[in-house]
DNA sequence: GCCTATTCATACCGTTCGGTATATAGGGTA
DNA sequence: TACCCTATATACCGAACGGTATGAATAGGC
């Protein structure tokens, strides 16, 4: 009896679409759209999928977004966590804006950032996903901060300056970075922002 | 004929609710959920009317939140006018940016900025409230490029450093401090980013 | 007192919202 | 072939959406 085929090969009839295809059309709607603004029509439309389909395969619209931003956060955020890895301080914020640029840059994604819309946008019904999205926030705060940490011990701040006050501040200007590309800023416009902000850098 | 009164006396029944007050509830539904997240549900509660009385003296919901939008500037983003009045950018920075932290830590108010709020809250529908938001910031912007423009004639500015590039960077800052604001950051931090945007302000 | 003009409160309009019941289609297993 | 399980498509659900028709209430002008 042949067994090598059993978890490719569930039992009832197959899906007739791919789940990461899927997944993708949903984020790009929740992108441009943020949660409440992404109706399940747009969805279903951009995922090529019909509402049972959806609902079969993902749960509801809110574990639907949560899906999406773990898609986010794993191919559109890889920079961040890649950039904790520079030799300094300085050389991390360069790693981050930088790649939050380039993202901005993409012509085939939707503009700003998933993260900063879904945080802003939201009925009071949509508390949960601000909280959700606020938790993922802090996650990445602490990533930062921690690094920072690492480079204050290294001597790398000049005296009075907080690792805590300066991950503020860095995060500030990339959600800043982050409304300035959705709300319409060219290239030039924000590569401006971005060479700016690294050319005013404290060091020692 | 006593004509003094023609003009506080109108004709028909006088409506029952003050203008200014029911708008300045509109505002406060606005700011807390945008444009589109503000039901027409929650905003007669708030404003204490009722929504035929609503449409009545404002027209409809796009019009309403221009006339709330109009009231935020006015009085909200007062500090923005009066900070160019500043004698040197420097000087326009810090009143900026201290302003609106204050505003931020007004605990009366709801957090985070109404126009970022609108600018990035929206679904295909509220194109044109997002466009309207983005005439309004262009005409802040020109404002405090044009007050830049002449710090660096000044000579305010080091070598390199154009005034463009400073606008926008100032206003991405402004808008990482609204958007942590509306994410719950305290005051605290509030307060750091602040202090820490202008110790590294770029002097010649 | 009567007419006109405006506001008020209620009840309703058609549409869209997120979510589902139901019946059919299609593949593995026996 | 018969059976089981799952995915599909259609049609539908109650609720909430923005916006209004309607008639009663309240003022000024004559």
């Amino acid at each position: 009896m042949n067994r090598l085929c059993t978890l490719t090969a569930p039992k009832g009839r197959p899906r007739e679409f791919d789940l990461d295809e899927a997944l993708a059309g949903a984020l790009r709607v929740f992108w441009r759209n943020g949660y409440e603004g992404a109706s399940m029509a747009e969805l279903t439309a951009e995922m090529g999928i019909t509402k049972p389909s959806l609902y079969a395969a993902f749960g509801n619209k809110e574990a639907l977004f949560h899906k999406a931003l773990d898609l986010y956060e794993r191919e559109k955020l890889a920079y961040m966590t890649s950039a904790l890895e520079a030799p300094t301080a300085r050389a991390v914020a360069e790693r981050l804006l930088r790649g939050a640029l380039q993202m901005q840059m993409s012509t085939c994604d939707p503009k700003g950032c998933l993260s900063v819309i879904s945080s802003v946008a939201c009925s009071a019904e949509a508390e949960p996903i601000k909280a959700e999205v606020a938790k993922r926030r802090a996650s990445s705060e602490a990533a930062l901060m921690k690094r920072f940490d690492e480079a204050k011990a290294a001597g790398e701040f000049p005296d009075g300056l907080e690792s805590h006050a300066l991950m503020r501040y860095l995060f500030a200007i990339m959600q800043g970075l982050s409304i300035q590309a959705g709300s319409g800023a060219t290239c030039t416009e924000l590569n401006q922002l971005v060479e700016t902000s690294l050319s005013v850098w404290p060091t020692k």
